[in-house]
DNA sequence: CACAAAAGAGAGCGCTGCTCTTGTTTTGTG
DNA sequence: CACAAAACAAGAGCAGCGCTCTCTTTTGTG
């Protein structure tokens, strides 16, 4: 047990060092003492490891996101989704490689095992509450109509993850949710050198704007 | 010059099939008859024949959205931007190592030489011309004003890329074209599976609401 | 104490990127 | 045409990698 959390520490110490790539089970085993071979009874191989590094990502985001949540548990739900966001991407510049590892390019076509689940809700799990508060407190707009042709996905979606929501906020959430993630890795991965220079209150213009998006009611702004 | 193009040819072959990490100087130059240290008379490091395929990707992809649109010079702005906004997805599905290469995880921090600069710029151009030519067609509604924070830059940013377009008008894109690519990443990279299952509808929904974003009218829907 | 299970060590396989030296071929020019 | 220069290719080799196999040591338990 120790020492399974000893590799995950070292692991992700040469992760935020050096990026995913560079991340050597042999590097790894010599900083902890021992020979890389003794590594794998812990870990079958290189790419378990970085699996579960991607679990606990995926959960250090989330708490995250819930305790920025939380501590705004008063405020109203547009504040509460600002926050949220902002925590997300505070956390996703303070931990670039991780962030890369979980939002990056996982060789396309791979399809992550049902492990990580949980704990890559946790987020969206966040913003569905914030969403289902908004609408119990009618503080939620009904966004217009559905196209026809995306009707019946959407009442799918909705029922099988949100079903106290109307399908119209589903859509436009699960919109919501893909977009603050382009914000993000663009600033993250460089697209936004030398276009946009002064960060943060891009960043909150943008997702004010996908909070309007998603029915909140923003506050006028200063 | 021919032995260039066919190293960057078998490497985009390798890198179609395996992916960047799989993509081996030693395997390219087998397949290619050669031995792995002839390749480094063409290429002075795998990096580099990295960087050389992301500059195509880019023009690629670039090529596809001039294309798209450019077929479709005599219908109404926003046609035109969600048929470049299809382009640019039909391209990551068709090609979607090289997607990864270029806007998945470049090693956070990476900053892309300045000869990327220019093929990179092309998608965005397309962007910024739809809007030059509705903002001139008189169909381009004016955005609500920005945040008091935001004035500055989104000003600084207009007159740096598109002096002819309004600063909301143009903070509105900067704003979209980082959304697009959230949505292309989430559904490539498999953040969308067990969520959304039909995804042409649901894109075409969300580049919609993007083009309404920036201000222009969109049709109403069938 | 005895013994089985768990953990670590070590050697080794085939692969990688990259370098250095050697040999060969192509090319431009007197 | 002859010959030097430049371009190209080959081969051996270094250090590193993931991973496997076998063997030894440690450790917990009857």
């Amino acid at each position: 047990m120790e020492v399974t959390a000893a590799i995950k520490d070292e692991a992700r110490r040469q992760l935020a060092a050096e990026g995913a790539a560079k991340l050597s089970l042999r590097a790894v085993a010599r900083e902890l003492g021992m020979v890389s071979s003794a590594l794998y009874r812990y870990f079958p191989s290189r790419d378990e490891l970085l699996t579960a590094l991607i679990i606990d990502a995926y959960d250090s985001m989330g708490e995250s996101a819930e305790a920025a949540h939380d501590a705004l548990a008063d405020a109203g739900p547009a504040q509460r989704w600002t926050a949220v966001c902002e925590a997300v991407r505070g956390w996703a510049l303070a931990h670039p490689h991780e962030y890369a590892l979980i939002y990056g390019s996982p060789v396309p076509g791979y399809v992550a095992p049902d492990a990580t689940i949980p704990a890559a809700s946790r987020v969206a799990l966040v913003f569905i509450g914030i969403l289902r508060a908004a609408r119990e407190g009618h503080h939620l707009a009904a966004g217009p109509p559905l196209p026809a042709e995306l009707r019946a996905e959407a009442a799918r979606m909705a029922a099988d993850h949100a079903p106290d929501l109307p399908p119209e906020t589903v859509a436009a959430l699960v919109a919501a949710w893909a977009e603050l993630y382009g914000l993000i890795g663009f600033e993250l991965f460089g697209s936004f050198n030398r276009v946009v220079e002064d960060r943060e209150p891009f960043f909150r213009y943008a997702v004010t704007r996908l909070a309007h998006g998603v029915g909140l009611e923003v506050p006028a702004q200063a």
